[in-house]
This record gives C-alpha cells, sequence and structure tokens, in this order.
DNA sequence: AAAATTACTAAACAGTGTTCATAAAAACGA
DNA sequence: TCGTTTTTATGAACACTGTTTAGTAATTTT
C-alpha cells in the first residue's frame, strides 16, 4: 500500500517549496516583507494552504533559520583542515565574520531576529541543535588550545562567551548599521584586529607560551 | 502677540503627550503591539494627528530612543566619580550591562531595532549625537588609560570596537535569548568574567604594567 | 460678522497574519 | 462503477496594521 507514502511525499515536497519559496523572498525583501499572501502565490497555492504544513510564519521562519545553521556549520567547518587548534580557533573567527558579510539575512535571522525563538518558545520544547553544533564545535576547539597548551587554563565557558560574544557584537553592530561613525571599508580590518586582540588574551604569558614558541 | 508661542507651546505639549504614550506602550508592550491607534486612544486623539507631530512610527521611535541614549549616558557617566581610569572603564562595563538587564526594552531599541536607523536614513542626516555622546566618553577612557599606562599603547579604534562589541554582543545575546544553554542565572558572572579577561588584553606584560603595581 | 487660516478627524486604502465554513478532490468499501 | 468517507484546498472574513485624504470644526484675523 504506497498511497500513505506517496501522500507523505507530496506533503514533504510542498513543505519544500513552500520553504524554497519563503527563503527566497525573505533573502531578497526581508522579514517583514516577506508575506504568506507572497509565499503562496509563488507556489500557486492559497494563503490557507500554508497553515496545513506550518503552525504559523514564526515556524517557517524557524525552519528557515535552521538551514541558515546547516550553512553556518559548513562554513566554520572549512576551519577544521587547520592542524594547530589556535590558528584553526582565529580561522574560525575570520570564516564567522565572512558569514555574517555574505549571509547578512541569515545572520540576522539566526542571532538576531525574534520570530525564530518565538516558534521555539510556542511549541515549548528547546530544540537549539543546530546552534549547538556550532557552538560545540567551537568549544571543542577552546578546550584542545588548552589542552594543547596554546592557551592559558582559564573557565570553558567564560571563554566560550567571551569569544563568540566579541564575534557576535561586531557581526550584528555591522548588520544593524551601529557602526556608522566608521568608515565602512575599514570595518573589516578593525574587525580583524579586534580578533587578533582577544586572541592575545588566551595566551600564556607571552615570552612562555607555547604559542610564542610556534612563532618562530 | 503670544498667540504664536503659546500655540508653540500647546504643540510642543501635544509632542510630548505622543511621546509619553508612545514610551509607556513601548515599554510595556514592545515595538510591535505599539500601534498609532494605541498612542492616539491613550493621549485621546484620533491617529491621523500625530502624523501632525510626527512623519511615520519610525520618527517617533527614533525620538525615543535618542532619550534612550540619554539615560544610557547618565548612567555610564556615574563612572566617572572613578579617578582610576582603568577602574573607570571597567565600571563603565558593569553599568553598560545594568543599563542593558534594567532597561531590555531600551537598550534594544537603541542597539538592535531597524526602527530608529530607518528614521535616519529617510531624513538623510545622520544625527548620532545621542550615541556619540557616551561613545566619545569610551574613548576618552580608553585614551585616558594609554596615557597613563594603565593601558598598552594601540590602535584607538582597535581598542573602542573590541570593548564596545564584546558588550554589545553579551548584552544582545542575553536580550535577544540566543544563550539559552546557559543558566540564565549565572550568565551576570559569567559576562564580569569575561569583561575581567578583555581588560586584560589591554593591559601591558603583567609583571612591568603600571597595573599591576597599582594592585599592591 | 465674514473670511481665512489652522486644527482635527472619520473614513478609506492597501496591506498584514490567521481562521473557518465550504467546496473540490482523492481514497475507500461494496 | 457508484456512493460514502476522508483528505486537501480555498474564498471570504476577521481583526488588525501604518498611512493618506477629503472634509469638518474650531480658532484667529481681517
Amino acid at each position: 500500500m504506497g498511497v500513505l507514502e506517496r501522500k507523505e511525499r507530496e506533503k514533504l515536497e510542498i513543505r519544500n517549496q513552500i520553504l524554497e519559496a519563503a527563503t527566497e523572498l525573505f533573502l531578497k525583501e526581508g522579514f517583514d516583507k516577506t508575506s504568506m499572501r507572497g509565499i503562496a502565490e509563488k507556489i500557486e497555492y492559497s494563503a490557507a494552504t500554508i497553515y496545513l504544513h506550518f503552525k504559523d510564519k514564526n515556524e517557517i521562519f524557524k525552519a528557515i533559520h535552521d538551514k541558515g545553521f546547516e550553512i553556518f556549520f559548513g562554513k566554520l567547518s572549512e576551519s577544521q583542515k587547520i592542524e594547530n587548534p589556535y590558528m584553526r580557533l582565529r580561522r574560525m573567527g575570520d570564516l564567522y565574520l565572512e558569514f555574517a558579510f555574505e549571509h547578512r539575512e541569515f545572520y540576522d535571522l539566526m542571532f538576531v531576529m525574534r520570530a525564530p525563538v518565538e516558534a521555539r518558545n510556542a511549541d515549548g520544547n528547546i530544540d537549539w541543535i543546530c546552534g549547538m553544533q556550532s557552538f560545540k564545535l567551537l568549544q571543542a576547539t577552546i578546550i584542545e588550545c588548552m589542552e594543547k597548551g596554546y592557551m592559558r587554563k582559564m573557565d570553558l565557558d567564560v571563554a566560550t562567551v567571551t569569544i563568540s560574544s566579541l564575534m557576535h557584537g561586531m557581526a550584528s553592530f555591522y548588520i544593524r548599521e551601529r557602526l556608522v561613525m566608521y568608515d565602512q571599508n575599514v570595518l573589516p580590518y578593525l574587525f580583524k584586529d579586534a580578533m587578533d586582540n582577544i586572541m592575545y588574551v588566551f595566551k600564556e604569558s607571552p615570552m612562555t607560551s607555547a604559542f610564542a614558541e610556534n612563532q618562530n
């Protein structure tokens, strides 16, 4: 009896069409200007049909948000080919900002907008797995840095929050246009220097650290 | 001829009533749920009347945003009684987070929301004076730290962006609920440690810095 | 008192997310 | 194949939103 399976396939097909249309509109016009009726028109269904596949608009954007985290994790993972964990961590910083600059709307949805968070709250279940994947990659790199002596030993959570908050602060300041007092062309260089700066905190005393030895 | 002056007074009176009503609704219900009709009802005028005093909704919130920066600057200024610029800078960090925690909605409007920025973009004129006041206070403190040897000499813009981005990253992560993986009660302590961490970057080599001498 | 100016608003416009009764289509049992 | 049940899809409506405009009411000036 393949009828049930086919129906499920069709249902998934429409679901993907909705997500595809919504993503396209979202990346082109932003969240507010992506309307249910607009999505419906794109997939040639009525607006009401969307509600057979998603509870509300927030749930659609929670799904897009998750997709964004997949791309984000893929991007961050590019750093994994680097052997030295300290250099790898530094590279992750660059990749983080690259993602934010190249996929502004995605970054905004993933780290700033309220919509996906409200979708989670509605369900009650905190499935933050998407973000956790990247979060754990960062933590693992930090741990490796400390274990191999590239970084002075300190509380893991403190180190993680410090690094990720600096990254997010720069990215969201930029995306939400709060650094208008700076020439937008030099911002990337300021950000790079800021990252170098913060990496410096985590080293041991400069003259004795494994990092310093590695520099020669 | 006092009639013109009286009219101007009345116009300003209504303007303030609008801002007061809008602020109250905004702090209670948030941006989206603060409607023009809601504001109008509160001040017992029609919604259309508001448009005789403000170009649009964004312009109202640009004004509230400016008010928020006044409060913010007042808060940050509490640090000025501290003589030692390094300790003062550290205190500014605490005050920054205090503001963000105590006035979430204000912080969100000032540093995250799009509305006030769009109001600015519409006018064309970048009157960022409100934020600049606080920005310059931070810069002045950093400069003083460097001049008096509490902080190693480095590019001012890099130091400013590093510090403010870390602060904003923590505050906005918290306010936009992106640190749900942590116990919300321990977050303030993590943030404090993160601030201590970053301050460490800016010191000279620990054993020779003026800061270290000041610690004894 | 009449004219001109200013202040104000009801109503309309064009949208929004969401719901629901109803209609169309598909699946099923006989 | 026919009728019945179940699934799927939608038009229309609801209750909103920000904003504009035409027309009214109040005030000031002449």
